[in-house]
DNA sequence: ACTGCCGGGAA
DNA sequence: TTCCCGGCAGT
């Protein structure tokens, strides 16, 4: 709830900052200030709002009259001054009340100038100044929408001040191109929704750095993102572009247009959470990082003495992940919601193939039941950094992503972000999706190199022989053939419950 | 008889 | 490309 809050706030605070906005733009504010005004009337306002931006209901229409009322001007406070024909960032050095007047210090100047009030605005005024011109006609729009919340007086004036400048300060900070995270596609959404909106990012951020939601993401972009530096934000901003297309107007991406209109289908992608299991027989320890699974593996089961090159990076082997739902149960017809499936799902055949570490299992566990576990791990991850993953249980049709290859982080956002949402599918299926790579599924590069040391059958083209897996058919039933995964509906080979 | 799925064809 | 299904082969 709180987050929800926040990012209310902080869209409209957004909302209340454009309008406030570029120097050209005073004018024509003038009325709907007035008409704010006339709404909800608060005394206090004119000389508090000033300093922040980011104040929620106050800021909505303070902008809008303290451009017009006189704002009173920190000293101190960074502004925008036109100036020169350009707009300049400067300090303000002092307010003169009474002659309605600000001094400035230009920064990039370095010189002072003296100017009206109501040419200087306040710098960290997120939105493009290009767009503000129009929103006299949005902005009003949604104003009342944000009237009606609940917001009002808040605390003390002192402490509303504190709060107006740690959140200036946050804004700023998060506003700095260095901080949004560049790279490739992000970046572009990022910058094309003024690239300012702390608040909606700390709004999410509850859902934990390793959900993969998605988002989404949605699509390709993760790939070329192997480390964003907003694990948290990037998902969001994905899902928003696809979401909102960015428009004429570039309006639709105001954050005020995604709290009213927007149910953002990928946005959320269930949150689903990434965790790593281990894998050791009995074991079972799941963690919710992946460094953290490491050592889990290389302390306890490997042992630290076991690290010499041979060994080095063997506990990849030894865990997988497994995605986990936030809301416990799985829809309906998925009885075989287990969360953690995979390592039941290695098929023995397989066992043949994988290519072993290059070691005997140390403390080798006897049981056969391992030879059956570590193929999916060492398949998945025979090649460290790069396997190759279906896509849901829809790779039938989804061929093309499953040829990238790509860390088991990516992965997983990709997966999340691109992959058609099917709840029921959702826990069982993919987590098991990584711990394969080798069904009938072309990459032939992928198989050749799997199938060094496998059986003639494998080259065979022969028909597959039948695994010793559930399939869709099995598992849910005829009746239930909408469950099915698409491959088995269409008589293919189950893409679901792989051998 | 049932099941998995290849191969091929229709839309 | 997506979807469907005949028919083969394994169980």
């Amino acid at each position: 709830m709180a987050s929800v809050l926040s990012r209310r706030l902080g869209k409209r605070s957004l909302l209340g900052a454009r309008v406030l906005g570029p120097p050209g733009a005073a004018p024509p504010l003038e009325p709907q200030a007035e008409l704010l005004e006339g709404v909800a009337p608060q005394p206090f306002l004119a000389s508090k709002d000033t300093p922040c931006q980011e104040q929620p209901k106050e800021v909505l229409k303070a902008p809008g009259t303290s451009r017009l009322q006189q704002v009173a001007f920190q000293p101190g406070q960074k502004v925008c001054v036109w100036y020169g024909g350009q707009e300049r960032t400067g300090l303000v050095e002092r307010h003169s009340w009474a002659e309605d007047k600000v001094t400035v210090w230009l920064l990039d100047q370095k010189l002072q100038i003296c100017c009206k009030a109501e040419e200087v605005w306040l710098a960290e005024l997120p939105g493009p100044i290009p767009q503000v011109p129009e929103q006299g006609t949005q902005a009003p729009a949604y104003r009342p929408v944000s009237r009606n919340i609940d917001v009002p007086k808040r605390k003390s004036d002192a402490v509303e001040m504190d709060e107006m400048m740690a959140a200036m300060v946050l804004t700023s900070l998060s506003c700095s191109p260095v901080v949004q995270s560049p790279p490739a596609v992000e970046a572009n959404f990022s910058a094309s929704r003024a690239a300012c909106d702390p608040w909606k990012e700390s709004g999410d951020v509850s859902d934990s750095g390793s959900s993969t939601t998605s988002g989404h993401w949605s699509g390709s972009s993760g790939v070329s993102t192997p480390s964003p530096p907003h694990p948290q934000a990037s998902p969001k901003y994905l899902g928003d572009a696809f979401g909102s297309p960015q428009t004429d107007n570039g309006f639709e991406t105001d954050p005020d247009a995604f709290l009213l209109d927007e149910p953002a289908p990928r946005k959320r992608k269930n949150s689903v959470k990434v965790m790593y299991k281990c894998l050791w027989p009995n074991c079972g320890k799941v963690l919710r990082s992946i460094v953290g699974i490491k050592r889990h593996v290389k302390a306890l089961h490997l042992g630290d003495t076991v690290d010499s090159d041979q060994f080095k990076r063997e506990e990849d082997f030894y865990y997988t992940e497994v995605q986990m739902k936030e809301e416990a149960a799985a829809p309906a017809g998925a009885p075989a919601a287990d969360p953690a499936p995979a390592p039941s799902m290695t098929s023995p055949p397989l066992a043949v193939l994988s290519p072993p570490p290059p070691k005997a299992q140390p403390s080798g566990p006897e049981h056969p039941g391992l030879e059956s576990y570590l193929p999916s791990a060492a398949l998945s991850k025979s090649a460290p950094g790069s396997f190759w993953h279906i896509q849901a249980d829809h790779a039938y049709q989804a061929l093309p992503s499953f040829q990238i290859p790509v860390s088991p982080h990516i992965y997983t956002s990709i997966s999340w972000a691109a992959a058609p949402s099917t709840a029921s599918s959702l826990s069982p299926v993919r987590s098991r999706s990584l711990s394969f790579s080798e069904p009938q599924q072309p990459p032939p590069a992928v198989k050749s190199h799997l199938i060094v040391t496998s059986p003639p059958r494998a080259q065979s083209s022969a028909r597959k022989t039948r695994g010793e897996a559930k399939k869709c058919r099995k598992v849910y039933g005829i009746e239930h053939r909408d469950q099915w995964c698409t491959a088995c509906r269409w008589k293919k080979a189950c893409q679901r419950f792989l051998d």
